[in-house]
DNA sequence: CATTTATAAGTGAGCGGTCACTCAATTTCA
DNA sequence: TGAAATTGAGTGACCGCTCACTTATAAATG
């Protein structure tokens, strides 16, 4: 790795743990400087502003999860078995780089206006796995989106619990209860 | 209602529709004051600090609602039926005041850690009524906390994709899907 | 090789501007 | 008329960002 490349990954690596300690708003160029260990102006060689620097951090994050999730999913056979990859794939991430995942999960309301529409996202790969089951009748047909939210519910409000602390250990060991328990939400019966 | 006291209330209004439109760190005492139609020395007549209101408006909505499930749920017998009445419950005051509740939804982050352990808390409760079950062995016993999270995750990702817009109309209009959707997490068999 | 030249990387004092908060003066009203 | 409520210009602290300058690295030259 070159000079400049690690400087910039120091900083990258700064502004997201302190970003996650303390919040994007509050935390300050100066404390980002200080803990990359280099000069406040140098943040600046490489990044046009400190809101740009925290849009970076969380769009490749986003679009690499996106991306992951698309690939996990395509080989699988029915809904039942892409339900399991794409859990299986959110839970390696997330335990893969946590700092930059917990920054991803606690700073959507931010940036997720930013997102541009022909982007990839995460939401809408489940969302079309969701859809496609839907017309070949493997579960019942519903308002998509609402169904969809249940489902990642299940597992994006656990990761959220991680994060604050309410349960440790890694996701992926619970990959199997959180595919089950999508799986049944998706299954619940009209009555 | 006397003066002073609509003068705080058109103040945590116009504070509370501020901070979801635009964040807490990115609203200033000044746009408060004009939304209030008050001058801005006027918040310090009734809040020590910014702070301070944005922590007062959390912590009262967050203690109403971890008071109304309790209540909610006590009378419900049978795990099935004090899920359903806490959905019911939860959705009814998201629906009652959206704002308010978007507000207590995109803040946890920053104020969880400020309430008091002692403090009741939405999430205890549900907690609470999934381990009795468990002992009750009404449902198979897991890590409760884990268990949980998925449960409730199934109706607070529904709000949060709400406040996201990516879907409309009342809460309330899903509590049966809810409620069955969170019954089937929690009946997940263990293999 | 040594030496000059060119470019990239890093520095930190300081600037312009914002913002939460204060307080002396003014208005409201019982 | 006196206490309570309100006002808004003023204050000081802070913060993102700039820029003239220094230092490290690489390229060119003879």
């Amino acid at each position: 790795m070159g000079k400049a490349e690690d400087t910039k990954a120091r900083l990258e690596r700064a502004a997201l743990t302190l970003f996650v300690a303390r919040g994007v708003a509050e935390t300050t160029t100066k404390e980002i400087a200080m803990a990359a260990s280099v000069a406040e102006g140098t943040i600046y060689r490489y990044f046009p502003s400190k809101e740009q620097l925290a849009l970076d951090l969380f769009l490749r994050h986003h679009q690499g999860l996106a991306g992951a999730l698309a690939e996990a999913q395509r080989p699988a056979m029915g809904l039942r078995a892409k339900i399991e990859a794409i859990v299986r794939c959110y839970c390696e991430w997330a335990d893969r780089d946590w700092t930059l995942f917990a920054y991803h999960l606690l700073n959507q309301h931010s940036f997720l206006i930013e997102v541009p529409d022909d982007m990839a996202n995460p939401v809408t790969v489940v969302r079309d796995v969701i859809s496609q089951a839907m017309k070949a009748d493997e579960i019942p047909r519903r308002n998509v989106d609402l169904v969809a939210a249940s489902a990642i519910g299940v597992v994006m409000q656990s990761a959220t619990y991680k994060v604050y602390g309410r349960f440790t250990g890694d996701l992926s060991d619970h990959v199997r209860f959180f595919a089950d328990a999508a799986w049944a939400v998706l299954s619940v019966k009209e009555k």
